[in-house]
DNA sequence: CATGAATGAGCCTTCATTCAT
DNA sequence: AATGAATGAAGGCTCATTCAT
């Protein structure tokens, strides 16, 4: 049955996310999925298998950049908002998955293929690109990246007063607004 | 003796930037500050508190913040030049700490105390909320805190060419130049 | 299917034989079968007994012993050399599954049946008795019996340049020649 | 204290013997020696590396071979009396420990220096090659070498109704001078 | 002040075996 | 007859922490 590798999947994620990948244990995990923790094994080989399985099934389902897409909007400021909203949306209704993975990638345990930090680097970075290629602008694109990088990074790291994703939709535009003005594109 | 404590904090600090707190052991800590592990527990009594201690100890030496003095500066360009020069200076010369700070916070383990985030956003608040009450204008210090936060927090998470600390004077001037220009007051 | 078990057996001998019993895993076994692990069980039952049957089935077809036939050669000297001939012969071709069985009788792990030190000894023993019987010699077949054993026991487990039944003919005529001569019999 | 490391080897060797080393847990060893099962690991590290250690314990202990000094006896039966009764002393009384290195031995799970059957083999040739030079004889040493180790050999391997050990001095002397009679020295 | 020696608790991983299909 | 999926039990090994000296 499928059924069982989910729960285990689910269950992987629940407490990898509220413990990260060291201090959690597989025992606990097998628990929480109300399997025998060898089944974990049977199905995932190792503990570090079944972290990055369960953490790149998120990251596919929810990360999936649309940045590419927007990056074709002939308008700068809409495709920079385009970004900046959708952006802040994904990571505000992961922020605990998305600390955790910001915990491990800082401390260097982290695969390529999950490292937050430089998917979304590079992702953002990537888009930019395209959109200026296609206006013709020459832009410092590392730049900009690494400010709206840094945008995201302050609303997942600082503390905060309500997350972006619970705001009500004019507080979000302002917010992203507010954002937009600040990427220096001279 | 002063010297075994110092030796304990130097090897502990070495040996929690390399690992993080749980991944390190108190075995590796004893064995690199040449001392026996029971020693540790006579000066520290706990890892937790070792850890604490060690890490008080750079913060306080390192990142004792000039913020508010630098508040008082009657030109504002000129006060955020300063904060983010010189906070970028101080991150940038110790990355690696700050980094496992960072992790080690966003996992929920840390002290209020010692959390870099809590610390460097409310002293940075702080001084915005000095200097504009002396100037008395009335701007949104939070949002610009979070600016300022999500610039220092760019430089050590994302991938970077050149450390802020390794580039030339001028090279520096310019990258502060770009951002106090990135940073919305109206 | 015939098939199925006879490639469960032929698995089976391989593993066992290269890993021993207590090491060899079911579901190494069933891999190397092409087969599911539970096939194993449904047909065997246990490992243990997996592993009796298999032994058994090559010891019969291998070593089924001609010692007997050989002991009614009326000339001493023949009958020695048959033996010595032919099982050296045989027990260097299977050096490996004798190896094997040797080192879990070692360690008490075998039953009688398929208990090959005990095997050989008593069939050499049975032989030499039925032998000198018909000459109507009294001579101590356990010595000879024990003289016999030794050198072939030799042969498994001392380092050897070349597996006996590697040799030329005459290489090995000229082993056993030399042996004979060393039974004693007063 | 020494106390515990040497409760420690007992009892390894104790349950080693008795198991066989895959077989044999740390946690039996721990229990019979009165240990915390930690203590084995900090002070042999390993499994593997207590067995080798107990082991060479014993191996040196017991079986620090006297071949050389006797290689020196100008009488060349007397030397091979010499060796038969004082190896077959050896191994007789050490049997189980015997058994089972052989056992491991022939699975080929032993490091050179604490492999029985090598060990014997060469420190036998090399006792024969050292006496028969001196005596200016050319002799095929690796022959006799390999007739004496199947001497012994079978008297660990075979089913045997007094051990050697518990012989009386003249039934021991019989054996032996049987033996020495069977070698072929042309 | 300093330590060598010891530990309870727990972790990741594996194995022979069984059940429902 | 054959199997995919699951497990209780156990194994080697490690960790933070504590006595007795």
């Amino acid at each position: 049955m499928r059924d069982k590798t989910e729960q285990i999947i689910k269950a992987a994620l629940d407490v990898f996310i509220k413990k990260g990948f060291q201090v959690a244990t597989t025992q606990e995990i097998a628990k929480e999925a109300e399997v025998a923790e060898i089944t974990l094994y049977r199905k995932f080989s190792t503990k570090q298998n079944l972290f990055i399985t369960a953490v790149k099934t998120v990251i596919e389902k929810q990360f999936n950049s649309h940045v590419k897409k927007l990056a074709k909007a002939e308008n700068t400021e809409e495709f920079l908002s385009g970004i900046i909203y959708n952006r802040l949306e994904v990571l505000s209704k992961n922020a605990s998955l998305v600390k955790m993975l910001l915990s491990e990638s800082l401390m260097g345990n982290l695969a390529e293929e999950i490292n937050l930090s430089t998917l979304i680097f590079s992702s953002l970075k990537n888009g930019l690109d395209i959109h200026f290629d296609m206006l013709n602008k020459n832009v410092d694109t590392a730049f900009i990246a690494r400010q709206l990088g840094g945008i995201f990074l302050s609303f997942i790291i600082l503390p905060i007063e309500q997350p972006f994703h619970e705001l009500d939709e004019s507080g979000k535009e302002e917010v992203v607004k507010k954002y937009v003005k600040s990427l220096v594109i001279e």
